[in-house]
Order: structure tokens, then sequence, then C-alpha cells
DNA sequence: ACCTGAACACCGTTCAAGT
DNA sequence: ACCTGAACACCGTTCAAGT
């Protein structure tokens, strides 16, 4: 026992993370323990410890990790439509990671870190990184409002998104469902859109 | 010990319902424990289990005394207002109690029951008397749309408010803080709206 | 019948001890 | 230096035993 060196830490690191990717995906984050997360990988407990401060820790890094997964899917969005049409695909890709996803997914807004610890400043940057990357690709799509403004709607349409995929989604739904939320979101977002616009147009 | 009888078992019930309340307000759910509410109410943690069936049968009891609460704060709303700026009266409201009741109202959807067990049929019928009732009432609020599509949009833009509370809020924002949120949900309700009315009005 | 509290299984975390 | 695994404190839940 000990003094292996089979694997960097870089390396333990990565395995340990993509254990607990798989369990939470499999059975929630409830399901996930240190000593599975160690038999998983083939390490006692003690190691984890090694590469993670704690829980908490190795919980915040699966969250920074699929933020990074959400913005890496958002990107792929097809630019050659409409402009009003691109926010309504935006908020539709969304909707179809948080379906595919939903375990990893609805673990960033379920967990909360207990009140003494404060969030770690890189992963509030990826949370920024997500987030704001939408409201600045939906801000894009404004006609000639003023820049906070712009930035407020963004914030608010796309909060408006995410409510309708809190409420509506659960474990895994079927293809008829989705779609009943897709009509949904269409709902609010062209409406939306409509009545912004037509408010741009009569202050000019 | 044993065989006390000082309370009745409704009251031990009432008892540690409220413990575990006080409890949550205070600290937030993941500082309730058995130990504590029996320490709170002079019993010892078998007792707690002669009313429950376990926690999470306590926590339901708590996330439905909240919905509840809820319901009935809405229900204050006041009607001798224009039509279109009850809805937003109506989302302030939303807005308001889950600000003061942070951490009683968050815990409704932060969380979530393990896959085995199924929601409560009593729970399911709160959950529906409460949000059931807000769609109802903006979908009066409606102009000559059907039925089933007055019940999407309420449903959408529903969604929309509690999306912007639960992205903005956090433990105890200052009223300045509120009032930006207010805003926001100002901003998506209005919009949404105009462009719903229009819409309405180019079809008849 | 009502209530106790020791006992159990399980959890996250630590750290002296091995190589 | 790297890793182990026993030990600790704490958790929810049970149930034989008291009155």
């Amino acid at each position: 026992m000990a003094r292996r060196s089979e694997h960097s830490l870089e390396e333990i690191k990565e395995m340990i993370l993509k254990a607990a990717e798989d369990i939470i995906v499999m059975d929630g984050l409830q399901a996930l323990k240190v000593r599975r997360i160690a038999l998983e990988i083939g390490y006692t407990v003690g190691t984890i410890y090694m590469v993670f401060e704690n829980m908490a820790d190795l919980i915040m890094h699966v969250k920074g990790r699929t933020l990074d997964e959400l913005g890496d899917f958002l990107d792929e969005y097809s630019p050659d439509v409409p402009s009003d049409q691109q926010i309504v695909i935006l908020a539709k890709k969304y909707l179809e990671f948080a379906n595919q996803n939903y375990n990893l997914w609805s673990m960033i807004f379920e967990h909360r870190l207990s009140k003494d610890q404060a969030i770690p400043e890189w992963y509030q940057d990826k949370v920024d990184q997500a987030f704001v990357r939408i409201e600045k690709l939906l801000a894009q799509l404004a006609p000639g409002y003023e820049q906070p403004y712009v930035h407020s709607a963004a914030r608010a349409i796309w909060s408006g998104v995410h409510g309708i995929c809190i409420l509506s989604l659960t474990d895994r739904l079927s293809y008829v469902e989705i779609q009943k939320i897709e009509r949904n979101i269409m709902l609010l977002v062209e409406n939306f859109i409509r009545g912004w616009v037509l408010t741009s147009e009569s202050n000019h």
C-alpha cells in the first residue's frame, strides 16, 4: 500500500470528476458519496482529499464543468437566421441541454453552499461566462435602446426562459412533453420581443 | 420517563412543525436535524417518528405549510386597479413573499425527494392550489383568446416571473436591490402583455 | 399507550502510519 | 512523497424496554 504513483495528481483529479459526474448522471446528486467515488476510481477516500478540499469543493468543480459544457453547447447556435428567431433558437437549445443533462443541470441550481462558505471567484467567472454571454447575444438583437436597458431586458427574458425550464422539467420527459415546453418558451419570448420592439418604435 | 401525555399527538405534530420552521428560517434547510428539533420541543428523537414517517415526510409538511402561507399572502391582492396592473402587483407580491421568507420559499424548489419516493397527493394539491390559482387570476385578465391558449400564456408569464425571482434572490437583499428585481419583473410582464394583446387584436 | 435512549448503519473528514 | 484505512464526530432511523 501507499506510494503507487500510477497516476499524477492531475490524472486523479480528472478521474474523480469523471466518476462524480457519472454517479450524478445515473443516480442524482444525493447518490454522490466519497466512498463510492473512491471505489469507482480504485483509490481510497483519503486520496480524494489530496486533490479536493472537501465534498463542497468537489461539487463546485462538477458544477463548473457543467457550466463549461452548457456554454460550449449554446455556442453551436446557427447565426444564419433572422435576429428574433435566434433568441428562440438559443432558448430551445437551453431547454434541450437542460433536458438531456437534467441531473447535472438541475444540480447547478439545487446545490447551495453553506452560509459561511463564499462562492469561489473562478466559479462566479464561469457563471458569468455562461449567462452573460447569453445576455450579450440577446443584447445584439436589440433595437435602439440604451445599453443598460438592453442588458436588463436580456436578463429578464433569459430568466423567464430559465423559469419555464425549471418549473416544467423533471427527470426525463418524452418528446411530446418537451414540445409543449418549447411552445411555452416561444410564447414567452415572441410576445416579449413583439411588445419590446413596439415600445422601442414608439420611442423614436 | 415515558407515558408523559403532556401533549396530544396533534399538539406534538404542531410543535415539531413550528420548531422545524424556526430552524429553517434562522439557519436554512441544511441546519434541520432530528436531534435539534427534539431538543427544541423537549422530547427525544423517537417521539418525532411517532407523528412523522421520516425526515422527508416532515420536510414535505413544512413545504406544504409554506405553500399555504404563500397562497394566503397572494390572496390579499387589491382588485381595485386596472387589469394589466393586477398581474404586475401579483408578481411583486410573489417577489415580496419570496424575499421575506427566503429560506422557506427557496426550500420548495431546492428540496427534491429521492427517486423512489412519489410526491404525496395532498402535497401536489397544495402546489396546484397555490400556482393554478395564480394562473386562473392571470387568465381572467386575458382578451378573447381560446381557453387553453390563455392557460399556456398564464403559465408562461408566471414561470417567467418565478425565473427572475429564483435567479435574482439570495439570502436577504436590500430594498434597493429588490427594487431592481421589481423593475425586471415589470419589464418582462408589461412587454409580454403588450405583445400578447397586440396579437390578440390583430387576430380579430 | 406513550415515550425513552441505546444501538445501528452510514456519512464526511482527519491523520498517524506504512512504503 | 504518495496513499492507506482505522478512527472520529455526526447523521437518520429503529425498537426493546421502561412506566
